[in-house]
DNA sequence: TGTACATCAGTGAACGCGCGTTCACTGATGTAC
DNA sequence: TGTACATCAGTGAACGCGCGTTCACTGATGTAC
């Protein structure tokens, strides 16, 4: 079931970057078996090395999964980012600003659709108080978590006149809440079986509602 | 850590009902663990009971966290239903259907903070196929599982006028998706540290979000 | 009403599994003189 | 430039853990005659 899949074997003692293996394999069982999966034996198993050899970078299992979780994240952000610099090039500043806003829903929707072991793995108990991993590759350029993302779109709602400046605090969380429970319909819900055209029509329409609910 | 805290122990071979103590004990589990912490020996050992004779009731570890699930989703259900019962009371019948919408958002983010693990192991992986238990003891009086209640509310939304007839469709998803969000901010997410008025206050924030934007 | 016996609900002991983690070790690296 | 040696990054073997599950069994129940 679990093969090993490791890579080809070492020819030098010394592995080179057994930190960046271990979270790389860890990474790639998140992929595709959500936060379960990321098991220390397994990481080393696929990196080539013995099971002991993690705590020379890693003091415990639960280290390294933070580190998995936190690259997850970084993932989230960088696609989230990349909607959002289409919506940046608008030039009507209110086009814009609405623009941004509904980028960051949709990247937040399509990455828990199509890396759904990433997604569930960034979210998993504790998740919020991860901080950004300092790896540039990893980072997206503006250096924000997807959280402070989203709060970039809504100041720029607010500057745009899109939005209240009164309603401005606490947005984050109600939109959130929005994208996050139908991501998680989606993934594991009652949405589970929906064809793809309901699921984007749905999350349009959900996008539509936060906007003028707000 | 997790202490057995059995029951006396019998003074019958038989022991009764195994079935449905089983569920009990795995219902108190999952109370204070979440759906982790549903484990078939630990079942067993608070019943008072050899973990193999499990199997006479359950097919096996899997079938039993199937029917605590069912349990706690019915425990959702009641909790939802009291606050609809409370608005349903309501005469005027257009603040009466929003009333009710407002309770099952109200009931539904009550519950996940009031009884977390039961919440999580409700909605843990698959959760949606499950159907209400035919117990009546966790069963509420409508015999609709939460989903339904929420359609019920929102027909009743229609019915009032509160709710334009062709936004209907598909709107518990919208609705759904929003509260299921924030509840899991609140469990774990950035709102977990938030006071309790901070809470409420942006559930309340949030259902009229939801409102006004459907 | 009493007895034979099939059926059912439990017991006791053991299994293999894969995990995270610890121990004492060895091979390779690089720095001081 | 060469050598001694501290330091670092890996190895190999083993641990205990608790789990779900299987096996052959025994005690209790209830039904047929």
């Amino acid at each position: 079931m679990a093969s090993a899949r490791r890579t080809q074997p070492r020819t030098t003692y010394h592995h080179g970057d057994l930190r960046a293996a271990l979270i790389e394999a860890g990474l790639a069982l998140a992929r595709d078996g959500g936060p379960q999966a990321v098991v220390l034996r397994e990481a080393t198993r696929r990196a080539g090395v013995a099971p002991n050899a993690a705590y020379r970078h890693f003091s415990g299992h639960q280290a390294l999964f933070e580190a998995v979780r936190a690259a997850a994240l970084g993932a989230l952000a960088q696609a989230i980012e990349a909607e959002l610099q289409l919506a940046e090039a608008l030039s009507d500043p209110i086009e814009r600003a609405r623009g941004m806003l509904a980028a960051v829903g949709r990247g937040y929707l399509s990455f828990a659709q199509a890396e759904t072991g990433w997604f569930l793995t960034a979210f998993a108990s504790g998740a919020f108080d991860v901080e950004l991993p300092p790896d540039p590759a990893r980072t997206a350029d503006k250096g924000l978590n997807p959280f402070e993302l989203l709060g970039y779109a809504l100041d720029a709602m607010v500057q745009a006149g899109a939005l209240p400046a009164d309603r401005r605090a606490g947005a984050e969380f109600l939109a959130w809440s929005a994208v996050h429970g139908m991501a998680l319909l989606i993934i594991d819900g009652p949405l589970r079986r929906a064809p793809q055209a309901a699921r984007a029509a749905l999350g349009a329409r959900l996008l539509r509602m936060v906007e003028d609910g707000l």
